[in-house]
DNA sequence: TTACAAATGTCGGGAAGGCGACAAACTCAA
DNA sequence: TTGAGTTTGTCGCCTTCCCGACATTTGTAA
């Protein structure tokens, strides 16, 4: 039996809030369990896919990839997250590809199974909703600040973004253990690798962020948000 | 009594497909109609609303404006489409600007009445899901043309989808009436006014469009779809 | 330890396109 | 029809940042 509140909660919303244990063993039921190594890819563009994930422990990439090789990553996912929920809404499947940023636990569940829950289910369906709602929101924000920021702030909203969502609290500073590449990050931010590099070196001799390959940690909350905007 | 087909068809799902003329009915009661006219505001960015919206006839824009002026539209919505969803998932309503660009007729509810709606109609509450999941898709989907096209293959592909969603064939060429300005193009284009200026004259010059002020036509719709990838 | 791959750091040329400036064309109301 | 306001057309400068090239550092497996 799954510890509700830790495996399945949404960042804002637990989607099976007020289940009773019945209900979720049911839920239970309908899921399988896999690990997902780092790097593996946990579904494809374009490929017809039929489930839906939640995701319990690790990160998810999700991106779009140009013929020419050039890449977008137009969403990170955390542990209590969902993805793949748009292959509810149409046939032939999901347009990005899904990626373990590291070593991933997730509950795949049949997309009709889930259809049949969620009609059985309206509250969870209104929570579904706003949790897709959620995500939208997300990519407005997103959206704008590609239009409305130079390179240099959205590297610097990213890092604070990135930071509230994974980062940890450790002696005063954030700390996030396993940082990305800088080609991530460029990825991420719609920029090239080479200016990546170039501007965290910049903030990091300005003394706002520190980082090593496999650390990353922002020494300067406020100045940041001041250079973001 | 509306006519059920054409009050509420959206894009791709007629959310209130099924349903009987007695919960129409209900429906009814419970909205309000307005008309706006064109370049008047629908709902202000961060003003709370408890409403949710549904458009009849004419066309809406959802912008984003940034402090110092600049503005991109995320959106342009026809006859038949939702707005205000998000006031749902959230309080302190919407983050964007909605705006007509006609002269527009619409449907008032509110959100309350929405979700007790929702609620009760499980068949209409994952219709609704799945709207907000197209829209997410239409999201990403510019965000990554943001992402990887040039101002050229944006402003292409911005008048393909553009006169696909809103033209009309007549004698042979998609003509869409009532155009938009070139500053409204930049906006949702993210770019400046001169350049689409610049772009939109290229193309009339090559024979693939023609416009004039308040008309808008494409010529050569295979080339145009060739040039914008 | 060594060797190899991958990630990072640095430089400079060059293209894309933003932006100000201004003229011309159009629109509309008085 | 006249004049004011808006939209469109055109030019050129100048910034941003992409991109290739290459050196250096770090990670890792043998």
């Amino acid at each position: 039996m799954a510890e509700k509140s830790k495996f399945w909660y949404l960042k804002n919303i637990n989607i099976f809030d007020g289940m009773d244990d019945v209900q979720m063993g049911h839920i239970e039921k309908m899921t399988t369990m896999t690990y997902v190594d780092k790097h593996r890819p946990i579904y494809f563009p374009e490929q017809p896919s039929n489930n839906i994930y939640f995701l319990k422990e690790g990160h998810v990439k999700l991106s779009r990839i140009h013929e020419d090789g050039r890449e977008i990553i137009l969403d990170v996912l955390g542990p209590g997250e969902i993805l793949g929920e748009l292959s509810l809404i149409e046939e032939g499947g999901q347009k990005e590809l899904a990626e373990a940023l590291d070593n991933v636990l997730i509950c795949t569940m049949n997309k009709r199974d889930f259809e049949t829950m969620v009609m059985n289910n309206p509250a969870l369906n209104l929570r579904l909703t706003k949790w897709v709602g959620l995500r939208l929101r997300r990519f407005e924000e997103k959206m704008s600040e590609l239009a409305f920021k130079d390179v240099n702030k959205r590297i610097i909203s990213f890092l604070i973004r990135y930071a509230e969502d994974f980062g940890k609290i450790k002696g005063g500073t954030v700390t996030i253990p396993s940082f990305l590449s800088h080609q991530e990050i460029a990825y991420l931010t719609a920029t090239s690798r080479q200016t990546v590099t170039t501007v965290l070196n910049d903030l990091k001799t300005q003394r706002l962020i520190d980082f090593s390959r496999k650390e990353f940690a922002i020494k300067n909350f406020d100045k940041l948000r001041q250079l973001s905007l």
